[in-house]
DNA sequence: GACAATTTGATTGTGCACAACTTAGTTGCA
DNA sequence: TGCAACTAAGTTGTGCACAATCAAATTGTC
């Protein structure tokens, strides 16, 4: 039997992540940030500030990734950088007060793309619990 | 309540599609394929020759995308390009000698993603339906 | 104290994704 | 027939993602 393209769930995952983008772009667009500039500016506003790397291993992206895209939000005037004192090789990301304020005008964020996803709060969690094993499964396989 | 990164679903859905590019990269790299590309070849071992156009709605990719990857998969000697004798506006995507034979190499490809993903069958059948109900529902919220 | 190994972040290069625009060809209709 | 509306690909520009590489700082060990 031929395997066709419908039949690789791997397709779904990509068409809703890539759904999900544009969904985002929506609701983002008139904050001026993109999808993974949200999840930087979720985290800042979360936890504080908090080094490149921490931010990495929260979001799993690498400093390839998220460099250009702090230089961006620091561009923007959301964020702001520092080396470290304690340790020279850290860098410190922090928000600036433009950053801090935008945190309200960002609450219903969440609410808009719940809604535009169309599913009840428990499939969402059963949804979240089997992606999130699929990931560990994946993560073991690919290293 | 304020929701944390970890409560959106969004993120897993993203981590999930990323790990799934990192597993089919391992796979993939022996072939000299990315992953959007193996979608396309796959496409045409089981449809054979398609337009730009039919490309993109199968997979859900525009001719921005398309157009240079297939420039790639055309200098990598897999894939053949001609104008449609019919409506000179089309481009018929065909594979050559060397992107037939490249079917049986990748035959087992899927099998090896189902395994690195770790699910049961009727899992993935699951997972699966719920994808594609949230994509219908984002789709119609993103238009 | 000196030097190798490690850690942190930045840089470069490649590829995907999409918006906005361009060009060439087709179709519809007055 | 002639021309406006539309369609199919391609192009350009921006941003994300990652591999590979580099530089600087830190840590461990002798």
């Amino acid at each position: 039997m031929k395997l066709s393209v419908d039949d690789l769930v791997c397709f779904d995952v990509h068409a809703a992540s890539r759904a999900l983008d544009a969904v985002y772009r929506g609701v983002l667009g008139e904050l001026g940030l993109t999808y993974p500039q949200y999840l930087v500016m979720m985290t800042l506003w979360e936890r504080g500030p908090v080094t490149v790397k921490e931010l990495g291993l929260a979001l799993r992206l690498d400093s390839g990734t998220l460099s250009p895209l702090l230089k961006r939000l620091e561009a923007a005037g959301l964020v702001r950088r520092e080396r470290s004192a304690a340790d020279e090789r850290s860098v410190l990301v922090g928000l600036t007060p433009e950053g801090e304020a935008m945190e309200e005008r960002a609450c219903d964020v969440p609410a808009h793309i719940f809604r535009a996803a169309g599913l009840e709060p428990a499939e969402v969690l059963e949804l979240q619990r089997t992606l999130r094993r699929v990931v560990a499964s994946l993560d073991a396989s690919s290293r």
